[in-house]
DNA sequence: ATATGTGCAAACTCTTTGCACGCGG
DNA sequence: CCGCGTGCAAAGAGTTTGCACATAT
């Protein structure tokens, strides 16, 4: 948890060096699926993931990026969440943040909530006996470029 | 839409009435369904709704069940969710809600939000290039009962 | 009477697992 | 050189679909 103040755009070099501290090995794919990561926003399904690498990586396999993914989650450098439609998605961990999601296209966009708007959420259940630990939030509605160019 | 204000208790009779008016039959294993979330707080995946009742509804298919909650979908009786780990889950369609989930049992519980902390957060991105319709929270925490009982 | 609904089984998708080979350290 | 990691293929879980039969209206 130490290296939490950087700003975390290499995730690839931070990615390398937490892999090998943690005994793991630095192969083509999993160097592959960083920077997939590193390169973009980052919101990917496996099989995004599968069929975005297969091009470079000759004859990658759909069960080492679930493996590759399963490692990155557990060392911290992803964080796996559920598309509001059930698909399992990844995404870079970096600060808490929530998503925004388009009705239109289905793009995914990262959104910050401030930090008394996120205070207020989370003292919201007065009589419910429920000790909150976090709250994740949904947005939906249309992004910028489907509201440009709808029909 | 009319029947907004009625407090919906009876999903029973609203759904069938719902079902005839749209053209559906009403069927013992539709009734089975209606009254299983009518007399429920109502979470329930298709896998529960079966093994909850194939004991009373003799030889109730998988299949049939998966019908069902897509026409009480389309008829606005039933809401589509999913669960933070991809689960789909429906829940009954009443007000607007949300959910907290006890990372203990995985109990499902409803939560209201207040209307200010709620318009609050639909307002919570100014840069953001988005056009938000909805939000829609999870809450993850540790429920009443498993606060009592944890070891 | 007839169209809609049901049950069964098979297909399909997403994900996980077992095993022999290959390669990184 | 040794063991972890990979690819392939097969197995599982959840969900959908096609078709012949049953049934609510």
């Amino acid at each position: 948890m130490e290296p939490g103040n950087e700003p975390a755009r290499r995730l690839g070099e931070l990615g390398q060096r937490v892999l090998r501290e943690s005994g793991h090995k630095l192969t083509p794919q999993r160097s592959a699926v960083l920077e997939l990561f590193n390169g973009s926003v980052g919101h990917w399904t496996a099989q995004q993931i599968y069929l975005e690498l297969e091009g470079c990586q000759p004859s990658l396999s759909l069960a080492t990026v679930y493996n590759t993914l399963e490692i990155f989650e557990e060392l911290g450098l992803l964080r796996r969440f559920a598309l509001p439609d059930g698909q399992t998605t990844f995404d870079r961990n970096t600060t808490q943040h929530h998503h925004a999601i388009c009705v239109e296209c289905d793009e995914i966009l990262d959104v910050s909530i401030p930090d008394d708007t996120l205070s207020a959420l989370l003292d919201a259940d007065p009589a419910l006996e429920f000790e909150v630990r976090n709250a994740s939030v949904w947005y939906r509605g249309v992004c910028r470029t489907c509201s440009n160019c709808q029909s």
